[in-house]
DNA sequence: GACGTGCATAACTTTTGCCTTATGGTTTCA
DNA sequence: TGAAACCATAAGGCAAAAGTTATGCACGTC
């Protein structure tokens, strides 16, 4: 059946209007334009769809089948062309967002902070570790991916967009805590308290103390951030956490965080997505918002390190 | 917006198999046809629908929506096709019939027997006066119309399908009852309980007496054919009727049928329609099936009266 | 019976649609 | 690094789509 959407739209005004002549005249066209276009419709639909009968204009059964079609579909695309429309504003839209674990401290923030200025935007924010964020990245899941190191594996764009130092914390009462400033041998001879193989900061880490000719001395092994905190809060030895994941162990008192030779390292977080990827304006809203508001939306964090 | 169907069906091959190759060869085109449909398409949606990440395509958020759009215009289409293709036959339609108040004594029972051969036909049977046949007729609102006397005001088709004898009728203790012929001077005595002025009845009789030179004795005028059985049962004079209304009567004797000269009344059932209207295949089946069958299923019937 | 209205039809023009082949650039995988 | 897969783009050409004006026919009305 060939029909085509002209001809819906033709027919749908004839048969609103009951008329030929009425119908020419909302469309801009004249009365023969019309005749041709219901009379190709008849024909690849294979029955009359209009009866004239003396001077009126009747539907036929056909006719009146395919009148609630026609009207279905234009109302389909109207309301089709309103959400593209809207699409290509940031009125509305999603915005598919992956941050690592260690993020999630401030870009629960972040987001809520750029929902309450576009509303009617809804999220999905995914937080997982860097496998996660990965294989998110390679299946084109999510708009923007925050994370603390991007991987050279994949071809990707990361713009830094926030400082993110790794800091040292120890319990109040551990022996170096509110000590001036400990230096760099003496921190050599502490046991630390690290994250498994293969996460962004436990990386930072060894590279950090590599670049100094050093092995790092790895107490004990731990999969997360919090976990890293208890440990370190138990006595079990110095831990190296970012500082945006110690908000609430600072204000409490139940860690500090030591002054020490080489801290803290610079690190920074990332705003990352495949190159070539076409953000979306949402996407395109948020990334400004994030560059824009970043620093004063993460109160807890010092005043970036300069490297 | 200016989307063709083509441009959607072609779009949602390519969404379907999210690979422009694919989508070619399921359409039987080369690839940069489907290219530059997708493209057009874009163009007129304002927004880009896929994406292409390397190796494979995505569809972007845009895409998605549209996707959404497209295979629910594509089912809508495909449905009223198989509704429209179901009319073209007589497998399913719509029958849409007013028949005389008169005729309804038969006219039910060639309804059932109609839908007995063709099941999936549905009907509306709309019983009325003549006024309402009328008003039917010119308001298009009918396929059919089944009535006494087409009238010639209108322009219209009236096929005579069946017979249609009144005749006289009495109470079983009326004096003339039983007797061998009545004679027509006889007749002329008798007062004669009729239907309402402008009924079909009415205007048969006065013309048959008319052209007999006599004048109609009315004794009591009512607006219905049960009312008048009611009448004459009741002994207030002799009716006029159609045989078609009398079957229960004659079974239990409650009236009976004189004999009398000039009588039975040759008159006919037609099937009328409005001059130029295109006649549904369901309608032109049901004519068919009228001419053929309406003399058997009148079981009640006598053998037509020749004038 | 003449006129007005409404639709159909014909002839013609212009534009657009649509597809093809050819080619070039990327990306991926061996 | 070369081949293969995939898509974009350009150029050319055919077909049809879509519109116009002009005209005719049927019906209803005055």
């Amino acid at each position: 059946m060939h029909v085509t959407l002209r001809q819906l739209r033709v027919f749908e005004a004839v048969a609103r209007h009951l008329s030929y002549t009425r119908a020419a005249e909302e469309l801009h066209l004249t009365q023969p334009a019309v005749s041709m276009q219901i009379k190709q419709l008849e024909e690849s639909v294979g029955l009359p769809l209009f009866e004239q009968m003396g001077k009126r204009t009747f539907l036929t059964e056909a006719g009146q089948e395919l009148h609630q079609t026609s009207r279905a579909i234009a109302l389909q695309l109207e309301e089709t062309e309103e959400v593209l429309e809207s699409l290509k504003g940031i009125r509305r839209g999603r915005l598919r967002i992956a941050v690592a674990s260690t993020a999630n401290y401030f870009a629960t923030r972040l987001l809520a902070a750029f929902c309450r200025r576009y509303p009617g935007i809804s999220f999905s924010l995914e937080v997982t570790n860097r496998e996660g964020l990965l294989r998110a990245l390679e299946a084109n899941e999510k708009d923007l991916v925050i994370m603390g190191r991007p991987p050279e594996s994949l071809d990707l764009e990361a713009e830094p967009f926030m400082d993110n130092p790794l800091v040292v914390i120890a319990a109040p009462d551990h022996p170096l805590a509110g000590t001036d400033e400990v230096s760099w041998e003496r921190l050599q001879q502490e046991a630390f308290v690290v994250r498994e193989e293969g996460s962004g900061t436990r990386i930072a880490m060894e590279r950090h103390f590599a670049s100094r000719g050093v092995k790092l001395r790895t107490g004990m092994e731990l999969s997360s951030n919090e976990a890293i905190k208890r440990a370190v809060e138990a006595g079990m030895g110095l831990g190296i956490v970012s500082i945006h994941t110690l908000e609430l162990e600072l204000e409490t008192g139940r860690l500090v965080v030591l002054r020490a030779e080489a801290f803290p390292i610079p690190r920074h977080w990332y705003l990352v997505h495949r190159r070539g990827k076409r953000l979306s304006p949402v996407a395109l809203a948020f990334r400004d918002f994030v560059f824009e508001e970043a620093g004063g939306l993460v109160g807890a964090a010092p005043a970036p390190t300069a490297e």
